[in-house]
DNA sequence: CTGAAAGCGCTTACAG
DNA sequence: CTGAAAGCGCTTACAG
């Protein structure tokens, strides 16, 4: 009882000191499983994003770690790859109780998929405005706008003299609102979207677009926004490659503002990774005390920056 | 029993698929905490890092979840800062039973520290040579030699032609080892160490130190030698901010290869972070299967390589 | 080989 | 307010 309580009325002060000494001499540690099982909670929270080695998430896992630590919680990372398998193995191992809470990007999953979880009682938080329906789910969106970020991406672009301005994106995932805000500016100027599907959100594919669009003989764009700057830094690479000059030749922006673009002078959205992590562990935090009745889903929208370097 | 053996030969395959099925239907998954407390297990893995926002950790966070994934591991994140107060507090919460086992980057705790581990049967496996007596505890390692690298980078920019070359390492951490490995080259050649100590594996005390080298009026140095790639792309930045060309005006050679290095150029050494990774799980996995005895600890090494770019 | 019972180490609800 | 008992949901060792 000394163990569990901050205070014991009724048990010596003495007393109840020499108890703790001895606990600390002794070693005592409380075991943590058991515990788990008999208050029917895990003390952990789980990360589902598609890959920890895209430069974007360490730092959005720093801002969970910050708030869950003080909490007591534990922090699990799942990498989905952003491929349906993993998003549903995830959800699968989540719902064997292996976390109280996630958090979680999820580019294929849809609100049926992840009914499973509320089912269960595992709030989620997700790091994309919740589309539409959520029906009566209560999970909690923190985000940016994404499409509107795109959309002033692009006009900034266009303000710039740029015309034929093309974007290499990912198929799934965020870049498909910030593609949409890409098309919408474009159209609203007259001019016309065109698109380039990198295969995966990696330096690879975001070279291999970019070398695809330089193949082109005619009309070659004098703009490339990357869906992510890791997209947008694959970009730079093949251009360098192919005796393009950035910016001279060819403008490129990108998504995200990861470390490494600031080192490469890549003009970018910044989306403010840290504090997204801080903020979705709060509201998770928050659900996860035990209370009356459950709020409904909450969306919690973040300001974005564009960062103007040398790229363009 | 159907649900937790292979083969049931007693059970009827007709009525064993029934019951499979109905699991299915009814969407059954086992109670993860109950599980853990009657095992003893709890089927996850703790990766104890400085912080998961140097790129050199997320390639070796991969590398430990592919190991883990497919044996039915989670892996937990803990970020100690590279602080004593921060591994302190890693290695308590692993005491209280929260993980099987432990892949860790320790920058101050020394074995006796890490002994309550052991005596907790929580095996351990480190990122770093064992320097010494590590008494008989079955701690293993998976490391490259920093010491033999650094002295191998050092060589190479000696055999350059540069006889002022200066490393900007961290006080603690691997940067040690790879001082000695730089300073003992530099004397076997007749030439002078110097050290300028950045207080952090950050960009930001990269620059800082790198300020503070190029302020220097008289004797500067023809080559920097960073004692990991983050602090050599902070000195980068400060080289560049103050007008000093790489590698015309000076020399800076890194320690990792994370993936900007290859975007800036940088020349480095490179540590096959995925495969140390997946070796060290593999390593602790081994370790959990129960056994009869306790196999002393192994140290295993991998190969380094040093990665010629284009700013030395 | 099978099935029923014991028990992992806590916390929580309950009787005193 | 206190202390002893019940029980979380499994797995494992054991009797049949």
């Amino acid at each position: 009882m000394v163990l569990t309580k901050a205070e014991t009325p009724s048990v010596p002060q003495t007393t109840r000191q020499r108890i703790l000494q001895l606990a600390r001499d002794v070693g005592y540690q409380p075991n943590h499983p058991a515990r788990n099982l008999r208050s029917a909670k895990t003390m952990t929270l789980a990360c589902v994003i598609p890959d920890i080695t895209n430069p974007f998430y360490p730092g959005l896992v720093r801002g969970l770690q910050r708030m869950a630590a003080p909490a007591g919680y534990d922090v699990l990372i799942y990498d989905t790859d952003g491929v349906p398998e993993g998003e549903r193995r995830a959800i699968e191992w989540l719902l064997q109780g292996r976390a109280d809470g996630v958090v979680a990007t999820f580019f294929h999953m849809r609100v049926p998929d992840l009914a499973a979880l509320s089912r269960h009682g595992i709030p989620l938080v997700r790091l994309e405005s919740q589309n539409k329906a959520k029906g009566d789910l209560p999970i909690d969106s923190v985000y940016i706008d994404n499409a509107g970020a795109a959309a002033a991406m692009t006009r900034f672009l266009i303000a710039r003299g740029h015309r034929k301005i093309s974007m290499i994106r990912g198929e799934f995932g965020p870049g498909e609102r910030r593609a949409l805000g890409y098309a919408d500016v474009m159209r609203e100027a007259g001019l016309t979207p065109d698109f380039m599907v990198a295969d995966a959100y990696s330096e690879e594919a975001g070279a291999i677009a970019m070398h695809r669009l330089l193949a082109r003989t005619r009309s070659r764009a004098t703009a490339v926004f990357g869906a992510s700057d890791v997209l947008a830094l694959g970009a730079m690479e093949a251009a360098r490659a192919d005796g393009i000059a950035v910016p001279g030749d060819i403008a490129i922006v990108g998504f995200d503002d990861i470390p490494a673009a600031k080192l490469l002078g890549l003009t970018t959205v910044r989306q403010p990774e840290f504090q997204l992590g801080t903020l979705a562990a709060k509201v998770l935090i928050e659900r996860l005390k035990p209370r009356g009745m459950i709020p409904p889903g909450r969306s919690l929208e973040l300001k974005y920056e564009i960062i103007t370097r040398t790229s363009a």
